[in-house]
RNA sequence: GGCGGCGUGGCCGAGUGGUUAGGCAGGGGCCUGCAAAGCCCCGUACUCCGGUUCGAAUCCGGACGCCGCCUCCA
């Protein structure tokens, strides 16, 4: 049973699925008008590494997840960088699969463009004007907030306190500063399409409730995203959905802030770093290595100094894989499940310690602690030459791969002077010329390889 | 103003009313020709003040500090 702290209730519940042994997911994507940026980073991960894991415990799950390519932000870009709407969002789309390449994720089973919604979207908010919970004024069409009775769930407080501390800026006409736009009127330049309440273009909040619906059908079993759309985005969309009497999202989660030093990191703070420059500089795996330390609710920091420390965990584990020679099992496209596993003793201990910590909120620090004390239990049992050894450590290799971390057994392509250079110092060691075969060592070293001595002479691999 | 979260050893970061988190860094030892990797040992932490309790970092009350949401944002 996985459980699964719900937002909209605001305690760990029972994740119970709509269907049985399946999990329909939906997670909302990114608005493709700049690069993605470490937060986003985050976003992907820890939903990566949750369907991934639901997906290894033997749920059946269908993950869907849009790309919001129909924007305000889109449209200035467009104006600033003088390029279409299209243009511009079809190169971040590019830029943001490529991130999420990088990092190991999965690609979604489905992702639905916003502007190849529009039509259904026109047809629920001619729904919600027909069912008199939308309402016209001269730029647009609006929500009426106050139709729906127990609106402010998601943001965990009343309407009525919503509207008090209401910072929006006030559009004449609404009824309340909490109404939010279904339908913005045309304006000369910009995209627009046709619809009978006139030409113009849909609001944000609307086509993730069209695209989830219509993918995943009504009453599916989990909305998440981070933190910042818990208000006033996903309670808009729940919104639109509870007035047509239309069964949503049965469960709400929501994950942290990454931080920049003090602050949340974010676009409008302008305190961001791009995912695209991460990416350069350190190991992907570092950055999922650091997602997965911390709690997912929790506001991570990511730094030099934090990348670095995750970076010299991951050898530990690399370290793991050399010794033990395991194969590379993650990747994006490679699933496990945990019934395809033959596990040892040893092993399925482990995954059951793993599997507790997981299925109470994802709890993912617990779950790395455990494995990481395997890690050294498999070294000190290889140590005492106890054959329950490997096998424990394969165990480690198939539950990290389960989270979509990937482990490096050796070093890649040994060149034809490193090799030359191992003969060598091998040789040297064997007549015990030791300045000799410290020289060859420091040729290696400075060849940007560690070296290390194994029963079968020298060993290499990449800092 | 309303609502929510957080404050843990040098750093990152979990957690249960009494028993080892884990990682990184640091110290000592073993192994090694020397290293590297690995193993063993080590710090006895929980913002502060009260309270409940045989016993609280963990429960209750209060104080202080920090962060966030109520506008676009992962």
């Amino acid at each position: 049973m996985i459980r699964l702290y719900d937002s909209s209730v605001g305690q760990v519940v029972d994740l119970v699925p709509r269907d049985e042994g399946r999990l329909a997911v939906y997670l909302c994507g990114p608005t493709v008008y700049d690069l993605p940026h470490l937060g986003h980073g985050r976003h992907a991960l820890v939903w990566d590494v949750a369907r991934r894991w639901w997906t290894f415990s033997g749920y059946d799950v269908r993950f869907v997840s849009n790309i919001t390519d129909l924007d305000d932000k889109i449209i200035e870009r467009a104006d600033h960088d003088h390029a279409t709407e299209g243009e511009i969002a079809a190169t971040y789309e590019a830029a943001w699969w490529s991130a999420l390449d990088a990092l190991g994720v999965v690609r979604p089973d489905a992702t639905p463009h916003a502007t190849a919604y529009v039509r259904e979207m026109i047809e629920l908010i001619e729904q919600l004007l027909a069912s008199g919970v939308a309402y016209s004024i001269d730029d647009g069409i609006y929500f009426d907030t106050a139709a729906v009775p127990d609106y402010g769930r998601l943001a965990g407080q009343p309407l009525e306190s919503l509207r008090a501390g209401a910072r929006v800026e006030v559009v004449a006409d609404k009824r309340s500063p909490l109404d939010f736009a279904l339908w913005k009127a045309a304006t000369f330049g910009q995209p627009s399409w046709a619809a009978p309440f006139g030409p113009g273009r849909p609001g944000w909040h609307t086509e993730c409730v069209v695209m989830s619906l219509a993918l995943l059908g009504e009453d599916f079993d989990l909305h998440c995203g981070g933190l910042d759309l818990r208000f006033p985005h996903h309670e808009n969309e729940r919104a639109q959905a509870v007035a047509l009497g239309r069964p949503f999202a049965r469960h709400w989660a929501h994950h942290g802030w990454v931080m920049a030093g003090e602050e949340k990191m974010s676009k409008s703070l302008g305190n961001y770093t791009s995912l695209t420059d991460l990416l350069a500089s350190h190991d992907p795996r570092a950055y999922r290595l650091l997602v997965l330390r911390s709690h997912y609710r929790q506001p991570i920091e990511v730094s030099a100094a934090t990348l670095a420390d995750a970076e010299r965990a991951l050898a530990r584990l690399d370290g793991l894989a050399r010794r033990f020679a395991l194969p590379t099992l993650a990747g994006p496209t490679a699933w496990a499940r945990a019934e395809s596993t033959a596990w040892s003793p040893e092993g399925e201990e482990l995954r059951a310690e793993v599997a507790a910590a997981l299925d109470e909120d994802l709890d993912t620090p617990r779950a790395l602690a455990a494995l990481f004390e395997a890690v050294g239990r498999a070294h000190a049992l290889a140590d005492a030459e106890d054959d329950r050894a490997e096998a424990l450590a394969e165990a480690v290799g198939a539950l990290l791969a389960a989270l979509g971390l990937s482990l490096r057994a050796g070093a890649a392509e040994v060149d034809q002077e490193s090799a030359r250079l191992v003969a060598a110092r091998d040789a040297a060691r064997t007549t015990r010329n030791w300045a000799a075969a410290d020289h060859y060592r420091d040729e290696l070293v400075a060849r940007g390889w560690v070296v290390e001595d194994g029963s079968g002479g020298t060993r290499l691999h990449r800092a």
